[in-house]
DNA sequence: TAGCCTACCAAGCACTTGCTTGGTAACGAA
DNA sequence: TTCGTTACCAAGCAAGTGCTTGGTAGGCTA
């Protein structure tokens, strides 16, 4: 097979085409209100013609959630082998959080509304694997932090995690590429509020 | 009519009952993803039977969502109209927001996940109205911090009310009453976070 | 020219959705 | 005893759901 006889011409294929539309209905409407007829609809074909390039509507969120959450997980393991501070390591995966939503808008958002739904599912079942994964990263590096004399001991972990966590995957809701503000700026801000506070002149 | 005749002996009446059964069902799947047989079989009725004492499915979260806003309302009101400094009437807003997490979790979840979709119908226009006034209040209050010097200047403050906004309605996802940690708990650990940081000796 | 592949349509099936209709049983007041 | 009220059941309808089926048109390859 020469290279010339691959069906995408333009480098995006008719299937990578359509599960971008369908990501964008999930995203925006959620998983159980998008009809296949919906996302037929908006790429211009019949509901039926759709099941000639998916088993059906779960793998197309399957393969979005997937896809994106294992490239995510590569930089989030990139972080944690690095040899930065706990602090440092905190940063350096909230700004990767950050730059997710910028890239990956979609499969944030409906990671956050839909997982819950999702994982009643047993096909879904990594996604509660995941979820446990990223709480015992994310609350270690805070530990770590405490214990290091980086971070203040006066709180509760649990909290804090949740707290840090909802800040940051929330942001889907309303960041919009294409604004005056990148992933980057965002993160910056973010992390001032987390670490220092709005307070003027604190302690 | 003598007050006996009321048909409410334990004074929570069969509809106010449905009602809440109701709210439950919307708060943990979401509106869309209820049915009506969902809410019936709950409350031990058959579907039908839920229009001898509610209009629609709709006019059921309709009920919840105004009869819930028009309580927080009134408390924020008064936050606004005492003499508290800006700081004081932020830290207020905070912690009456956290109470009605604690005491209305299926309405907050329910405006959480389902304001954005049921904005889409007239009727549900007053959401966001209420949407509306409610950043205006909280803007305001960050702005009047920053000139009375009680908040620091050097943020960017539509992105910090979304970060208070975000940070504060999103715990409801979690928040479970009867734990460990009170509503107040909660606030106070959310107000140090925001107000100092995480950081140790920061600044 | 034949065979295969990609991409799609047209029709429809089995099921679920919100909601309607006509009826019944219990009960208190007149 | 009659009447209205409250609370419900039983049955079902029209619309919409995910998905299947049998088919076609065009292009590439041998």
């Amino acid at each position: 097979m020469s290279a010339a006889s691959t069906p995408e011409p333009a480098g995006l294929s008719r299937r990578d085409e359509l599960l971008a539309i369908a990501g964008g209905l999930f995203a925006e409407r959620g998983f159980k209100n998008t009809t296949v007829r919906d996302i037929a609809d908006a790429a211009g074909i019949l509901s039926g013609s759709l099941y000639h390039h998916f088993d059906s509507k779960e793998s197309m969120v399957d393969e979005l959630l997937d896809t994106f959450q294992t490239e995510l997980w590569k930089q989030y393991d990139a972080i944690e082998a690095s040899d930065l501070t706990a602090r440092g390591k905190l940063e350096a995966v909230v700004r990767a959080s950050f730059e997710a939503i910028g890239e990956h808008r979609n499969e944030v958002a409906i990671f956050q509304s839909d997982a819950l739904y999702l994982a009643t599912f047993e096909r879904f079942g990594y996604l509660i694997e995941r979820n446990r994964k990223f709480r015992t990263l994310w609350t270690g590096l805070l530990e770590a932090g405490v214990a290091s004399g980086e971070l203040r001991a006066d709180l509760d972990i649990a909290l804090v995690y949740r707290f840090l966590r909802d800040t940051v995957w929330v942001a889907v809701r309303w960041y919009r590429p294409g604004g005056t503000l990148t992933p980057a700026d965002v993160a910056d801000q973010y992390l001032t509020i987390l670490l220092q506070g709005i307070e003027k002149e604190s302690r």
